[in-house]
RNA sequence: GCGGGAGUGCCCGAGCUGGUCAAAGGGGACAGGCUUAGGACCUGUUGACACAGGUCUACCAGGGUUCGAAUCCCUGCUCCCGCACCA
């Protein structure tokens, strides 16, 4: 469906553009002797319609690469499909179990047509459904893609390639084998990112201490954050009314909560349920501190969670405000005392002190509760103060000097000796927890922490690597800077990197088959890839091996390359090397574009993987890290439904206003916002420029033609002028577009230089129905650049305009113009000015005064003026005494009072004004008179000098700003 | 908590290597033009005051540096983002 685009080109003209474009493969980039640039974005991973915020994404390097094209540089932009990764296999399962929220989006806000939904059960056929609509989609925004590099990241080509470097880095020794924990859902077998989750979204994974406290040869387990609190321990605590079990771990016997055995057999190999057993009848009983061998005694609490940990706790009332309070609760409560018999023991417990803080007493827990006034075990302030306290422990707590060993010490150091002390010798382990409950998976199961052994890492904690990186790093343009200590801090901060997984489509590990490579992995070097991409279609995959990729990569040769060509006009040998020097003509990759939800993983690997496999005349030299996009003031969430997919933007607008607006509302690495009204304001822009066309045509009685257009010496001021600010434009736009400021660049080239011809029409509409040969002309310069600064933004409007009008070729072709200095002309500039604010001024004074105007006159500055100015401007300081000395010994001015009127005048004046030189005032506003005189709607009278003057205005005039006097 | 960043006029947002800044550009609002009307489009106004092109108050708050600060420094307040195994 077409709406009307007004002037604007519509879809069949866009689409007849990208044909041609196609039909002589104009995007198709090899090596060649010209100079390169190589320009990457992020692939993306196509598991849903590409909406407007990918529109920005790749339109960003499209526009670049097309002005560096018409720079004359051979540019390459690529795109591959990154198709590995788990998502789309839960997605499928969802399609497959006709999940409502799931089809609902897809058939909605993906757009899938009703009769290709039901395939999506296939993960497979969800990453090529998508990613063919990717393409058609950049297809139809007008993309320079060179499409024989494309790729999906499950070609077996690729799998060779990721192979290639994953075996590499095994040699290097950065790859090792380990174990860590994750969000699992048992019920799916599968681990789940945030974004699988019914409930819990954010719950984050807590490292726990298990400790054993030994009873009758068993042992009951409570997890603690705080191991130093061993010290403090006072008692267990038991909920009576939960269910317990016996459990065996490798010869132990734990006493555990039910609730907590799926967590804790996750995380502890063979942990085997023994029997049960009924808390009562351990409350009352004594376990054994395994630190201080203490016996202390159990006691009930109805505030015990039993998902929590392993379903127990130890107390420490010293420290911990819930185990005070609940002791204190258990003191008064005379029906459990009873029950358990427990009164004399209670009465017994004597609080314990570990810690020291400032501004604590003894028993910290005590001090906070009574600061947050938490009146019992349900009270809701006490996790408030739960958590001030054990923030202020941590922080700032030291251990003290009654404490064996550790005394003195600070709690943050002491607690990870203590907890390693106790794991050595067999008296803790490690668990983990969740940091809340319930965290559900989106089947509805609960799910759980587990520890996935024999996992492979790669090893970003090696500070030899880390030092690599951060070299690739000093090395790289980083757009915008700040982003800079961003990447330095993760450099840092990376720990040893999960790159195997169990789920999801991709390359399996090469030397152990059961484990799948993640996909950040498998994409931090890929950019490489695509210089080679176009050869594989005839290669046999079987000839891709090591020694294949050392030879074009690295310039190895291992001695056993062997290509087996269909194509027969080949010489073996000689397309392995024809190969290998395109790599080394593309590469290093000039810029790399992407989101800056990848700045903290993809960028920082890309950076490591460089780092180790490639030398360093190969790492990346740029980055430009992007915004996200909001709609109408909101962030745009595909899952949410709040987004506008591209293909209906560029049904509604066309393909040019998309790109436009896209690049003109924000820089690329600030958040965009799509709103309606402003996408509409763009496009009348857009339309004004088609128009502008039509405007010169109406001067010229004639077609333009771009192809013709006569050199004149041009005499008016007014069109020098406008010549002169198309060239400043021109600059500006060129330097933006450098440093990839879109915006700014589509600021100058766009709404300021629309903004100079509207004035510069202004100026000479007169001359305009006299048929002026000069108008014609200088319009045609304009729109003659104009067309061409615009080409990389709405490429189609503007091919459709450069054929219209005589233009030769593909616009896209054509040279980007240079900027030419000498016909910048500041004078210029600053007389234009001078006659604009004259105008403005008197009719400034005309509505103050508000008396019938007879004659204005004029009076140009004196010299003397210009002189004492010129002295300022080469002082360069409102140093008033400075001025008047050199303009005494200078003679300028003979009356002394005047002149140190002027200078003081003139101290202020000269900051807020740009001295360009002496202008001929009174030349300039007899050429203007007549402009002059319509703008103001009355006679003005020029004067040489102040023969005439009778209320003494003429003093009034400074340098750029001649005196008026309204009779 | 750790790290990064931001606070500008009704709104969004430029400026932020100090002076050309009452502060670009867009949106909105108001007024006028055009139109049968609406829409679209065009022009003007949009901090206050002012009968000579001016003055005052302003760029989160407070303090400082400077002849001069939205721009530099310090303090405080507020807000946003990332903190992983995931694309």
């Amino acid at each position: 469906m077409i709406i009307n685009l007004g002037g604007l080109v519509n879809k069949a003209i866009e689409k007849k553009w990208q044909d041609k474009w196609r039909e002589v493969n104009l995007f198709q980039a090899d090596l060649d002797n010209r100079e390169k640039i190589f320009v990457t974005v992020a692939y993306p991973y196509p598991s849903g319609a590409m909406h407007i915020g990918h529109g920005r994404t790749y339109t960003v390097p499209d526009v670049y690469s097309r002005f560096k094209r018409m720079q004359g540089y051979n540019v390459l932009f690529p795109m591959g499909w990154h198709v590995t990764g788990a998502p789309v296999i839960g997605i499928a399962k969802r399609i497959e179990d006709e999940d409502p929220w799931t089809l609902d989006l897809y058939e909605k806000v993906h757009k899938v047509p009703k009769d290709e939904l039901h395939k999506l059960s296939d993960p497979e056929y969800i990453v090529k459904y998508f990613s063919n609509e990717y393409h058609n989609v950049m297809d139809d925004m007008g993309y320079s893609i060179d499409w024989r590099r494309e790729f999906r990241t499950t070609d077996e080509s690729y799998k060779k390639f990721i192979e290639w470097q994953l075996r590499k880095l095994k040699s290097m020794d950065l790859v090792k084998k380990g174990k860590h924990p994750v969000k699992y859902c048992p019920s799916c077998d599968n681990p789940v990112g945030d974004h699988d989750l019914l409930e819990g979204e954010g719950a984050t994974i807590n490292e726990l201490t298990l400790i054993k406290f030994e009873i009758d040869d068993r042992f009951i387990v409570p997890a603690t954050f705080r191991p130093e609190t061993i010290y403090g321990v006072t008692n267990l605590w038991l909920n009576p009314d939960v269910k317990y079990i016996e459990v065996d771990n490798d010869g132990e016997t734990y006493i555990i909560s039910e609730d907590s055995y799926l967590n804790l057999s996750n995380q502890i190999k063979n942990l085997k349920i023994i029997g049960e057993v009924d808390p009562n009848d351990l409350i009352g009983k004594f376990v054994k501190n395994p630190i201080t061998s203490i016996e202390h005694p159990i006691f009930p609490a109805s505030f015990i969670d039993p998902e929590y940990g392993s379903g127990s706790v130890f107390s420490v009332p010293g420290h911990a405000p819930a185990d005070y309070i609940a002791l204190q609760d258990l003191k008064v409560n005379d029906e459990l005392l009873n029950k358990y018999d427990l009164k004399n023991i209670v009465d017994n417990i004597k609080l314990l002190n570990v810690v020291t803080v400032e501004k604590y007493g003894e028993f910290p827990a005590k001090d906070v509760i009574q600061k947050f006034n938490v009146k019992n075990q349900n009270d809701k302030n006490l996790e408030e103060a739960t958590n001030e306290l054990y923030k202020v422990e941590h922080s700032k707590g030291i251990i003290s000097d009654n404490i064996p060993i550790y005394g003195g010490e600070k709690v943050a150091i002491a607690r990870e000796k203590i907890r390693t002390k106790m794991i050595d010798d067999n008296f803790g382990a490690t668990i983990y927890d969740f940091s809340q409950h319930p965290v559900i998976c989106r089947c509805g199961s609960k799910t759980v922490v587990k520890i996935m052994d024999d996992q492979w890492f790669l090893k970003y904690s090696d500070e030899d690597w880390k030092e690599k990186a951060r070299k690739c790093l000093s090395n790289e343009n980083i757009i915008p800077n700040e982003l800079r200590a961003n990447f330095e801090y993760y450099i840092g901060w990376l720990e040893d990197w999960a790159c195997s997984r169990r789920i999801g489509l991709g390359t399996r590990l090469p030397w152990d088959k059961q484990w799948l490579i993640e996909p950040l992995t498998d994409s931090t070097i890929y950019m490489s890839y695509y210089t080679i991409a176009k050869y594989f279609k005839n290669i046999d995959i079987e000839d891709l091996n090591d020694d294949f990729f050392d030879y074009v990569f690295l310039g190895k040769n291992n001695g056993s390359i062997a290509i087996n060509s269909e194509d027969n006009n080949h010489d073996l040998n000689g397309i392995i090397d024809e190969i290998k020097d395109e790599f080394n003509y593309w590469y290093p990759l000039d810029w790399r574009l992407s989101g800056k939800d990848l700045v903290g993983n993809h960028l920082t690997f890309h950076m490591f993987h460089h780092g180790a496999i490639f030398p360093k005349d190969k790492w990346p030299k740029g980055m430009v890290v992007f915004g996200m996009g909001l709609l109408e003031g909101r962030k745009m969430s595909s899952s949410k439904g709040n987004v506008i997919i591209l293909s209906d933007a560029i049904n509604e607008y066309g393909a040019d206003v998309v790109r436009l607006f896209l690049m003109a509302s924000a820089e690329p690495w600030q958040d965009f916002d799509w709103r309606e009204k402003e996408v509409k304001g763009i496009k009348k822009r857009l339309e004004w420029f088609f128009e502008f066309a039509d405007k010169i045509k109406e001067i010229k009685y004639s077609t333009i033609d771009l192809n013709d257009i006569k050199e004149i010496e041009l005499e008016k001021k007014i069109d020098k002028w406008m010549i002169s600010q198309l060239n400043l434009r021109l600059k500006d736009a060129t330097t933006a577009l450098e440093a990839f400021q879109t915006r700014k660049a589509l600021q100058d080239a766009l709404f300021l230089l629309k903004k100079d011809i509207d004035h510069y029409l202004y100026r000479v509409r007169n001359r305009m129905q006299k048929n002026d040969e000069d108008i014609a002309n200088v319009l045609s310069i304009v729109f003659k650049t104009w067309i061409k600064i615009l080409a990389p933004f709405t490429p189609h409007s503007c091919e459709e305009l450069w054929e219209t009008h005589g233009g030769k070729g593909f616009i896209s072709n054509e040279k980007w113009p240079d900027y030419n200095p000498d016909l910048m002309d500041e004078k210029i500039g600053k007389s234009e000015e001078i006659v604009t604010n004259l105008i403005k001024d008197i009719l400034q004074i005309k509505k103050i005064i508000s008396k019938n105007l007879n004659k204005i006159h004029i009076y140009p500055c004196e010299d003397w003026k210009w002189d004492v100015y010129k002295i300022a401007y080469e002082i360069s300081k409102p140093d008033i005494g400075q001025i008047m000395g050199k303009s005494i010994k200078e003679n300028l001015c003979e009356d002394k009072k005047e002149l140190s009127g002027f200078v003081k005048k003139i101290a202020k004046e000269m900051t807020k004004t740009k001295y360009v030189g002496k202008i001929d005032e009174i030349a300039i506003l007899n050429n203007e008179k007549e402009f002059i005189t319509q703008e103001v709607g009355c006679e003005i009278v020029i004067h040489q000098d102040n023969s005439y003057d009778p209320e003494n205005k003429s003093k009034q005039a400074l340098p750029y700003k001649p005196a008026i006097y309204i009779e």
